[in-house]
DNA sequence: GTTCATAGTTAGGTAGCCTAACAGTTAGGC
DNA sequence: GCCTAACTGTTAGGCTACCTAACTATGAAC
């Protein structure tokens, strides 16, 4: 046995955390083969929502994001992320406009219809999976709300 | 209060749930990036491991698994589990057998470089969450070891 | 002993990611 | 003022993992 017992429990706790994450790829598949946006392009898009200040769109700031910073956001290699906003861009809901400040970047926004299209993907996702967990128990629906900001806290470490 | 309403706190909850399993995806790809195993191809050695039923090997059933229960566990279609099969056997790890039942299938089992494959990658894997987890309270923890079983039932869902 | 169903493979295609090489822009050093 | 270095994004080429459709071979039913 080796004598550098990182903490029993704790590798166990991984092991376990990891399978319900491996097992957890249906699930997503599942909600993502709902259709017309795969899971990367809603996430950007989404991104792109959030990011979006509300419209009152303050000049100080330029508006619309950079595409290192999507990247870095979407945690994919800077091409990755020109490659999904092309397609973006062809399908009508998204938008590249030069940035004014340094011509180098490259601003991106959204559309009317990408914000659209995010809205009515993303609530026809929720739908299911509200339906999956209406099948629970009022306490493992409790446990889990309970566990999600830890899960929050984990994945935060990563940016680090 | 809400006779008709699909449940004002669900959708919420779905909605967070999702969240926290998109950024998640972080999290497993930082795991893999670890080496030599693909995710898919450990998700499948590991079932494969899984699967045997000790080493005894009881004459009873033939030992191994079919390719069309892979794939069903795996939860991917039959000719992307042949894919990686073949994959799995070129490196060595897994082996491709007649049904000794049943010409038409065929049995799948893990040579001993695969057993090995698998233990390593995965103690590997879970030491490094491992080192993640540590960071947390035992509050946080708890929380996360409460909602691994509810997870579970929320995977186990899909399969019917 | 045809005919129908089942098991797996092969062929061809797509999405999403990567690294390496490139072009244009900005910022310093002198 | 330039010339070099650093930075931003795109293009080119390649990989993995998935899919559907078409095929081969075996088994089962009648």
């Amino acid at each position: 046995m080796n004598a550098s017992e990182p903490a029993p429990g704790l590798l166990a706790l991984a092991q376990d955390f990891r399978e319900a994450l491996r097992h957890s790829i249906y699930l997503v598949r599942r909600l993502d083969a709902d259709g017309e946006l795969s899971a990367a392009q809603l996430s950007m898009l989404k991104m792109l929502m959030d990011a979006a200040p509300g419209s009152g769109g303050s000049a100080s700031s330029a508006s619309g994001v950079r595409v290192g910073e999507i990247a870095r956001n979407l945690g994919v290699k800077v091409p990755s992320a020109t490659e999904q906003i092309i397609k973006l861009e062809r399908a009508g809901l998204a938008r590249r406009e030069p940035d004014p400040n340094d011509s180098r970047a490259v601003r991106v926004t959204l559309t009317e219809a990408g914000t659209a299209a995010v809205a009515s993907a993303n609530e026809r996702r929720n739908a299911v999976l509200a339906g999956i967990l209406s099948s629970l128990s009022d306490d493992d629906r409790a446990a889990l709300a309970a566990a999600l900001p830890v899960m929050g806290r984990i994945n935060a470490t990563l940016q680090a």
